[in-house]
DNA sequence: TTGATTATCCCCTAAAAAGGTGATTTTACT
DNA sequence: AGTAAAATCACCTTTTTAGGGGATAATCAA
């Protein structure tokens, strides 16, 4: 009996690629494709899935969102992660969603089907060629990322947005000497010497959405 | 006789790809890859090639000054250029250098067998979907950015690193007056009402280069 | 050559951020 | 129950930005 694989990606040119690939090697499966997010879940829906295929990038939503949603929905399917930009937060962020593997597009054909294999075959977590570096901080880019709590990033987002130390008080029903504090202790974590800095660097580094 | 194309992408999934949708169409053509931009320049030198299909995120090189190099020492090898994401100002910059088409990854098949039939038969500027509307902003996203000036994308990326006026009228030499000038147009121009807001925008639409 | 844009410069006031130095209360974990 | 981390609040000073108002050269294209 051969195994099915849902892959949410769209970009024609990587998920066509992807299952010529897949159904070219010795692997016995089957490839269904969903363009974005919502034809992703309603796809789940009328089929039984060993395995996501998911690009971080969708047009619709968050892949992270995705991977919680899938997870959640039906906890036995296993989710294999794609991205094209290596960010150590996104990949820790979607590892704690749930998903059992991750993969650079950078990788190579064997890279990609050895996930597949491997993911399958019931072992977890696979990390591609590149990830592993990643995640132990020896990679060149990304490295040096401070962590910051939940209420430093909710202010962080605000920030960003433009609403000053009095705006974000008002939002958050706190004092502005609270918010300034959150504010300067961001600037020391980012070792960032003013806001213009900060708030290029989570930007640049994806630390906060943008949309 | 059969053309040569040389693509220049450093996602092997692509560019494999890319390879398989051309030799399995009816076009007549050889694919050679480059996944960096120095083994792209390098290959140009020991080949005639007749197109050239260049990815504008390249690890090593802009895509933009891949195009304007490659352009120079041989005007007459055609360049295709694709891309990720839709950002109007480098479609813009890109054909400014003299590319000869543009389409997104987000193409499928038919566009990019297309547009590569288009450019090869001497026709110019090939612009595939999407790519045309973004041209004409009447697409959603990344249409409404505003026209800087060449001072004020240097002073942009001066406020962006984190300098103060005062030591951007130093650098540059001018009153902090007329620094102070600049950036209250900048503000205006890109609508953001504080220095966060305006450092989000150019960053995130891509409009300073962050290293 | 004339008009438009760009770049330059100046002043004033108010608001906001940055830098420093504290402290107290919650929360979360062991 | 005890401790560490996080979140909260407070005050003071100085620097920087933001929001107004203007003005004058320089550049460039019609």
């Amino acid at each position: 009996m051969s195994q099915l694989i849902l892959i949410v990606e769209d970009h024609p040119i990587v998920s066509e690629s992807l299952t010529r690939f897949i159904t070219d090697s010795d692997l016995n499966i089957k490839c269904l494709h969903a363009s974005n997010a919502a034809k992703g879940l309603a796809c789940l829906n009328g089929n039984s899935f060993d395995l996501i295929m998911l690009d971080i990038n969708l047009p619709d939503m968050n892949g992270i969102e995705f991977c919680k949603i899938a997870k959640s929905r039906f906890p036995d399917i296993k989710i294999l992660a794609i991205t094209t930009v290596a960010q150590r937060h996104v990949v820790e962020k979607m590892l704690d969603q749930g998903a059992d593997g991750f993969i650079l597009k950078t990788s190579d054909i064997d890279d990609i089907i050895g996930g597949i294999r491997h993911i399958l075959s019931g072992k977890q977590l696979y990390l591609g060629k590149g990830v592993k570096e990643l995640l132990k901080g020896i990679s060149q880019e990304n490295s040096d990322l401070p962590m910051i709590t939940k209420r430093e990033s909710e202010i962080l987002k605000l920030i960003a947005d433009g609403l000053t130390n009095q705006e974000i008080a008002i939002q958050l029903f706190i004092s502005t000497f609270t918010v300034d504090s959150h504010r300067k202790n961001l600037l020391l974590k980012f070792n960032a010497k003013n806001t213009a800095t900060l708030v290029k660097i989570v930007v640049s580094k994806g630390i906060i959405d943008v949309t």
